[in-house]
DNA sequence: AGCTCCATGTAAGTCGTTACATGATTCA
DNA sequence: TGAATCATGTAACGACTTACATGGAGCT
């Protein structure tokens, strides 16, 4: 249920439409929950019939066939935003299709398992820049959104609202460090079993998986 | 698609009926993917239907009536298997409920925020224990599936085994402990921002969600 | 006689993905 | 005139959850 209540959230800033609040989404909450644009507009339509947000539509363009919707939040909307961040979520079921295979490296070669450990590596470095590009701009107050979010609030909430969420991308940029330093770890713990192994360089399968 | 290689590997080390499968997953491929016993029952009738895995129906207890069902490995289970690992996954879209809230706390209250990083920190804290634990035995060999394991692989294969286990739940337990310590310093983050902001220990939201 | 564990599922529903479908506006 | 972007969706399917359903075996 996070899809929701972060639409909620983007909405408290003031109203946009379904494509405006998906690339406002692709930009921020994104990088913690990731959602289609097709999923977007449908959960905008339950919120409204749950009666969290409202919709209107308005002309888009000079003519008056093009049509768009923004929504904006409802007092219930605001109500149930303020509900989700007092309940204490259960602990994400874990769902890591990469460190499953991390387990089970032994059923190929060491060249396969450094091409595993070398498309983490580089995964997570993209992905570290991309966090760091972004708590520079929250730092900076350089984001449409957090401009918009700033603009509405009292100023006493201001170091607070920045603060969280610079926080929060602190912990992704340290999670991608650790993902990082582990596949070079990885990359390590390969060469030198291999070179104990006295094996080298083929694609034979460290144990290959067989039946019975 | 990780649930069906997950269970390929498990009964790599051998054949095992629905309910041991089950369990074994609980204590070892859970750790990186969970799933529901219902799922795992379905997924293995799945399996069977696509011929990666063969099952046959055998009496249970000493009367006759009582059934139960060993799954094996078929030489296309073991095929897939060997494809699997060789395959480079995308990364996974991210989905993580809580870094979602920790954005947007200052919807609640100081005290509030409190609550969600002492809860993330308890989380963090059994489940760095328990990978703690697991990882122990791993090293020790002293599970039984690491055993039926190591007692099927080749000698020589042994090393690898273990090793790139142990190296998957080092890196869980290093990602739990970054957690820990980063609810640490959210803790501290919220103290030094309340004693600015001159509040002490109301239940005011900092930034009440609105409306417009 | 009753409890716990072994054992195998089904059914309904939610959440999310993939692919499709359509068309207007803006700018070069 | 054509490409990029704005804009809004639907349909089918797959993965996963929740709740239900049943009953034997083994032990005290």
């Amino acid at each position: 249920m996070s899809l929701r209540h972060a639409l909620l959230a983007l909405l408290e800033a003031g109203p946009l439409t379904g494509y405006q609040l998906a690339k406002q989404f692709d930009r921020s909450v994104a990088f913690t929950w990731h959602a289609r644009h097709s999923q977007i507009y449908t959960e905008l339509r339950r919120l409204e019939h749950d009666g969290f947000v409202e919709s209107a539509e308005a002309p888009r363009g000079g003519s008056a066939r093009a049509v768009k919707r923004p929504y904006s939040l409802t007092r219930d909307g605001a109500g149930e935003l303020e509900r989700w961040v007092t309940e204490v979520e259960d602990a994400a079921p874990i769902r890591d299709p990469w460190h499953v295979k991390a387990q089970y490296l032994e059923f190929g070669s060491y060249e396969n398992a450094r091409r595993q450990f070398r498309a983490h590596r580089e995964q997570y470095v993209i992905l570290r820049d991309r966090y760091e590009r972004h708590v520079e701009d929250l730092r900076n107050a350089d984001t449409a959104l957090i401009k918009r979010r700033l603009d509405k609030a009292e100023p006493s909430a201001h170091r607070a609202i920045v603060t969280f969420k610079v926080h929060a991308y602190a912990n992704l940029i340290a999670r991608a460090r650790l993902e990082i330093s582990w596949a070079d770890e990885g990359l390590s713990l390969v060469d030198s079993m291999e070179l104990a192994d006295g094996a080298s360089g083929d694609e034979e399968p460290v144990h290959r998986p067989s039946v019975q």
